[in-house]
DNA sequence: ACACTTTTCTACGCTGTGTAGAAGATTACG
DNA sequence: CGTAATCTTCTACACAGCGTAGAAAAGTGT
């Protein structure tokens, strides 16, 4: 769905359609997306929050209004947020991150680690 | 959905209707589920793998595969997963993670990423 | 064997989502 | 300006998932 909002701009629905055409090739999608089931997404996804048009260019612009990792992010926050013992899960989490995302998150939280480049 | 399952042993459809009941007080549920809905979500959860039931027992007695917190963890890194740039991604959570969930996570990375079940 | 308990099967209504056609609005171009 | 091309909105349909539960089948105790 939110696929292709990691592009740099703000799409126009077509844009967005060809985009979406290109990507496709290699998943081979038998059949191109409409225009209109384009739009209709991106009307749904503008209910939701998920993306702003600007009405005044004739071709509507849209954009993103969160990058995907922030809303990856708000995700896991809102998961998060759920649990009552929230310790307990993050023990969870963190006991099943990869080594690099561990020193990642090291790194983010400023943890004194022996070994730091 | 889940709310039960951070009970400590495992129940059978009544015990947990029950238990539903009770909570119930609060939040006004107007009317107390059927014994038959519980039954039907568990084994909609059982084909989903969140839940296992002993069939040798005759009320059978059903107990979660996961603890709750667990199970957080996992959706976690299932979003997690879904996103190319996992770095950008965790910026962003630690961005919005409270003080104290902070501090849990240094205490957990400072340390070996130990694994306890 | 019979009444009672527990489980299975089946189903209905509601919401979300992928998909798109038909109709209305806007723009372009001769 | 008028007509064609383009773009957007409205409406719709099928399908999945979920909350809910009744009817029927299976099992149990006395």
């Amino acid at each position: 769905m939110d696929v292709l909002w990691d592009s740099p701009t703000s799409l126009t629905a077509n844009e967005l359609r060809q985009s979406l055409l290109n990507r496709d090739i290699a998943s081979a999608r038998p059949k191109p997306l409409a225009t209109t089931t384009v739009l209709t997404v991106l009307s749904r996804l503008e209910t939701k929050g998920f993306v702003t048009r600007d009405r005044s260019v004739r071709p509507h612009a849209y954009t993103a209004l969160m990058t995907r990792a922030a809303h990856t992010a708000g995700l896991m926050h809102d998961v998060l947020e759920q649990v009552p013992d929230r310790q307990a899960a993050l023990v969870r989490f963190i006991g099943g991150v990869s080594p690099e995302e561990a020193e990642t998150l090291r790194q983010l939280l400023g943890v004194a680690t022996s070994d730091n480049s």
